[in-house]
DNA sequence: TATAAGTATTGACATTTGTCAATGTAAACC
DNA sequence: GGTTTACATTGACAAATGTCAATACTTATA
């Protein structure tokens, strides 16, 4: 059984039984990442432990709250790190994109997840057991130095993101997110998104209602194009700055 | 010399010449918490690199975007951990008191500090070679798992305070920072509070002004006294309903 | 004590942002 | 085709919040 029995995560059966099927570890996608440099028996302990699963576009993956027992290695598609707040207000930290692993603080801490990981495309996942995960990281020494780099790396990125919506508007805000998509989800200023607007003001931490405004603002100055999901970026100097003084 | 030739600090001279001084590590407060556990031989490594200075409140520690050559060890006073955002717009992360060690995120990125550190109340600080500290840190198993655990638990409260900031209320926000003076600072419910109330504002994201008025507000309501820099808080349930809703 | 400098407070006002309701649009389903 | 459902858009309005200027208060200093 992929999830422990005293889990409290509730995944979709027909899940959990269709899609656990052995794949090549040595081919997959994240071994090119994070595990690229392991020794082939440490990547053995946590290739035993993987198991395989899909998921649809808008299913949860992991939850908040929930008992921490595998980390999360995204094969394909497009992921939501978010935070469920207030009267279920969604807070996106950041997309995940494939051959990324995503652990949580909570592995070291209270063996819970402190944040939800959501499919914002169909998704294919494999899961790693923790301990196995743990296990190997701290057997070997590179691979610690790795993941305290890549933990830090998203701690700068999590300052960043919280002097941006403390402290921009809502127009740099947008502009943010857009040059996001640009530059580190799509890396093409043409791109069909697979955000919802609302998802797009998740990630900037207003209504739909204003993102949707400010998209069109934007539309209307001809910094973007706009049709349903298709974005073109054609003024990326002038969403920079609007991005940069707030 | 306490900052490396390259460094782009600049400390004011006279608090490098005057306070540099041989104490007891054994008997610093420093000992007590992260290093309590430490074998003497590692924790002689840490020691002999140490170097103490005294800080007026106000003054900065380390700034953000200096090269980051030591670690901070608070063993007097109170500091703020912020950020310097937009248009000279401070947003404080939050406060550390005496024991506290403070790294930062780039000490395993870049080796810059991505935020800066000040004095609320007169300091005294020992600075600790980062090269001692790696060193140590990656000798002793025990050490890194505890500063993983830490650096987990910081990132937890940054969530949180991801949401409080971008979900919650101004008078949820302020309610907020005064259970946080109270559960987590002062350890009471009367305190001689240190910080400005431009710095209350900084901890809430908001202006003085707005961060004044919200104060006064509670005030009337009776939840807590105010006479200057003395609180008092009377209503803890109140406050903290406030909060949770937002 | 007088003066100056910084901090705190208050009020008036403008701006930003969210909410609500109405309408439009597109994909899914019968 | 028609219906349903979810998502996107728009406008009107209300609420939250920041800005600015004036004034009080405190502390440091001449």
């Amino acid at each position: 059984m992929l999830i422990t029995e005293n889990s409290i995560n509730s995944y979709p059966k027909h899940h959990m039984a269709e899609h656990i099927h052995p794949i090549n570890c040595s081919d997959c996608i994240c071994k090119a990442d994070l595990f690229s440099d392991l020794p082939p028996d440490d990547f053995d302990i946590i290739c035993r432990t993987k198991q395989d699963v899909e998921f649809n576009a808008g299913e949860i993956i992991f939850k908040q709250g929930a008992v921490l027992t595998h980390v999360v290695c995204l094969t394909q598609g497009l992921a939501k790190i978010y935070f469920e707040g207030i009267e279920k207000k969604n807070l996106i930290l950041r997309l995940v994109k494939p051959s990324e692993l995503v652990g949580g603080p909570g592995m070291f801490v209270d063996r819970r997840h402190h944040y939800s990981l959501g499919a914002v495309a169909d998704c294919k996942v494999c899961f790693i057991d923790v301990a196995a995960y743990r296990e190997v990281v701290f057997k070997n020494k590179k691979l610690a130095h790795e993941v305290m780099n890549r933990e830090s790396q998203h701690r700068i990125e999590l300052y960043t993101k919280l002097v941006n919506l403390t402290q921009k508007q809502m127009p740099g805000r947008i502009a943010e997110v857009l040059m996001y998509l640009y530059g580190e989800v799509y890396n093409s200023t043409k791109f069909n998104c697979a955000l919802s607007r609302q998802e797009i003001a998740d990630l900037s931490a207003m209504s739909k209602e204003s993102a949707i405004r400010i998209l069109k603002d934007f539309k209307d100055e001809g910094y973007i194009t706009l049709d349903g999901n298709d974005f073109e970026i054609f003024n990326v100097e002038a969403l920079a700055q609007i991005s940069n003084l707030g």
